[in-house]
DNA sequence: GCCAAAAGTGACACGAGTGTCACTTTTAGT
DNA sequence: ACTAAAAGTGACACTCGTGTCACTTTTGGC
């Protein structure tokens, strides 16, 4: 636990700075976390999307990592400060596999690749609409990290323009849609709550079939 | 407002009976109300939506009622009991409409009456999922409630099957693809937000191109 | 063994939502 | 005018989440 120079652990310390230089040369080590920052992070992940933003408490994840309280609070001043953390650390890597989109140079492979790193990150699309709901806040640090999230948001989308004005440019995609209705669907669409428990396969394939070519026959 | 004996007062009056017969005859009417049912099931779906159903507080709908807190509890007895209520007071509504879908017999006409009533109530779907979080309640009324939201929800199925039954029958549905993810498409694809503004013609039109005939062209 | 530093704990004061209830207000019928 | 009934109010006791802080625990280095 202590070797980690994640990413996470760097947002972290922000605020309670080690007096020693930092965790990595011969520094004090003092004690050993109970807890990690990816664990705490898979913890918020779950308990927002089971209880909504306003339903997360400071309580349900100190049970969840057994840990008390007050503990989380020496890492994060309030739930938001932890909760824009948070966002932060799942879109990036959520953009770092993005980003690789530039390096396939056609329009179809661009099409599978998109689809299955949605699909695979499912989730990320509900997460952004709790985020929507972060009250703007006087916090110095939130206020910072809502305008991150906000850039990385864009950054997010000028990846998908980009991918559909090649299938534009390819004659693949319909000409007359606009632009935010195609990225809007893809996303909406892989996030259908499969309550009727379809094979995984045949779901995503159908899925697939209707955004790309719709769930009427041709006739 | 004394005289409303409207779907919702029914469903109401099921705790405070009044001690008169009921409020039609000549039974003495007491005071006025200082808001009608309609009007806090309206603010109820706002706050519902804006803050979730962790957020949605007695303080809030009062404050927005302009009304004491204490006034609500004379026609629910908590938070579950209400929510429920609005539930099937929306759902009875959209059901009454849905039901007409029998009407019509050809898929065509049939699936233009669908995407135009699902689109004309868009936020059924995300009050469907909110409602999945109410909790099972020890309150009689609120587990009869949530019995009969899913009789009404098996129901609402139960008509959409039928539009796909006929659909595929008619050859107009790919055969192929599992009845609940047409399903699932046409809902959810209507819940769609619309962040950027795009006019609301071309945003239906364009849906519903995508749902129907895909976003690639036919090459 | 002692120290410094970070991790973790539990108690405290506070604010907000809950559910209840005795009380007041308004109303229509007599 | 008087009354019964329903509508509405505000105070009370309670629970739960918040944020803080003095305190204890664990650790590696000296």
């Amino acid at each position: 636990m202590h070797r980690d120079g994640s990413f996470a652990s760097i947002i972290m310390m922000q605020k309670n700075r080690p007096r020693v230089t930092l965790m990595d040369g011969g520094g004090i080590m003092a004690r050993e976390r109970k807890f990690s920052t990816e664990e705490l992070f898979q913890y918020t992940k779950q308990l927002l999307l089971e209880h909504g933003y306003e339903g997360f408490t400071f309580s349900l994840l100190a049970e969840r990592l057994e840990i008390s309280r007050g503990a989380i609070y020496k890492y994060f001043e309030n739930k938001e400060e932890l909760i824009t953390d948070f966002m932060l650390f799942e879109m990036k890597y959520f953009l770092a596999e993005l980003k690789e989109i530039a390096e396939l140079n056609d329009f179809d492979r661009q099409f599978e690749f998109l689809f299955e790193l949605i699909f695979r990150n499912r989730e990320i699309h509900q997460l952004i609409e709790i985020g929507r709901q972060i009250p703007s806040s006087l916090n110095e640090k939130v206020r910072n990290n809502t305008q991150n999230l906000e850039k990385m948001h864009l950054e997010m989308y000028s990846y998908m323009q980009n991918f559909v004005t090649l299938g534009k440019g390819e004659n693949k995609l319909k000409p007359h849609i606009p632009d935010v209705v195609v990225l809007g669907i893809i996303f909406q669409t892989i996030a259908i709550p499969n309550h009727f428990g379809i094979p995984q396969d045949l779901w995503v394939q159908s899925i697939k079939e209707i955004i790309s070519h719709g769930m009427f026959t041709n006739k």
